[in-house]
DNA sequence: CGCAACATTACCGTTTACGTGAAAGTTGAG
DNA sequence: CTCAACTTTCACGTAAACGGTAATGTTGCG
């Protein structure tokens, strides 16, 4: 690999809101829209006030994604969800600047307490969803179970075709 | 049970769209908005056009707020789901109808591929969200992990007592 | 019957989650 | 240094999914 130029510092690779946004399928106006309803919050800016985002910030993005499209949550629940998340991202600094063992255990407990709250919801949500498969696959078990059925009825044409329908028209 | 009255046709309980929408949790202008929609028609009308609902409407208003909250999807999307179904029911009166086995046949293969679908949508959302809860699990595991680390200096009297926070959930 | 409670259509208002410019400044390859 | 491409904030526009209200008609219990 021929250097064209030094590398200082390739440990952080931030990126600009477009990359970002691309990196996660989004839309640079919606990763603004996040922020601006506190959602995240970009690493850095430039000194031309572009917004920066790190890799975490991607990641935080991602969750966001997957929460809104695949858990079909609003993004005020994601909010709550992350709530002081942000925040409290903050006080990982603390956590590394503290000396109190008592303040990294809150911390870390605060941590935690989110992370389960936020494993309880998606597990209940799981739970539910998995019902209504259950449900679909229970009307296609009994539906491929008719259709099993019915060569014994193409012998004989008509059992009882007296039934008339009771109502319904053709209207829609 | 002694019966007050006679029950000359307790087959058929129809529903005014309050009793309906109270049912399965939802507000009559949903419900009318629904219809509006295309996602289902009421069974029948009164004599002064009122929407009466039958069973299979209350299910169906059912896994159409299962589709909504649960897996959340857009109700153009459970338009889609659901599409020709409605067309389809109407089949269902000409299944009984048709004396045609090879027309019976294809209704119910008709119905079979629609639950395939629907099943496959949902489980894949189901895995998606699966991810998720993973993940988070995971973030879980290593912060619950980290807690344990922590150097048992606890011997310095924290202000706040040692009670592991009680995870209390305001769930419905 | 009488009438309170509920229903119907029609229409306007609201919130959410962005899309779409406009005007002005920033970046970075060449 | 230039200049196209990108970014910023501000502001208005919009589709989706209902909520509310009005004007009017329907039900059904007493």
């Amino acid at each position: 690999m021929t250097e064209t130029k030094e590398r200082p510092a390739p440990s952080v690779r931030l990126l600009h809101i477009q990359e970002a946004a691309a990196e996660v399928g989004l839309t640079p106006r919606s990763v603004r829209y996040y922020e601006e309803l506190g959602l995240l919050k970009p690493a850095a800016r430039s000194e031309g006030d572009y917004r920066l985002y790190d890799a975490t910030d991607v990641e935080r993005l991602r969750f966001i994604k997957g929460l809104r499209d695949d858990a079909g949550f609003s993004l005020a629940e994601i909010a709550k969800l992350l709530e002081d998340e942000a925040a409290r991202e903050r006080e990982h600094v603390a956590f590394h600047a503290t000396s109190d063992p008592a303040e990294r255990q809150r911390i870390l407990r605060d941590r935690l307490a989110r992370y389960e709250h936020q494993a309880h919801m998606l597990r209940a949500k799981v739970a539910r969803l998995q019902t209504m498969v259950d449900e679909t696959e229970g009307r296609r078990a009994r539906t491929a179970a008719r259709l099993e059925a019915l060569p014994s009825e193409l012998a004989a044409p008509s059992t009882e075709s007296a039934l008339p329908a009771p109502n319904q028209e053709t209207a829609r």
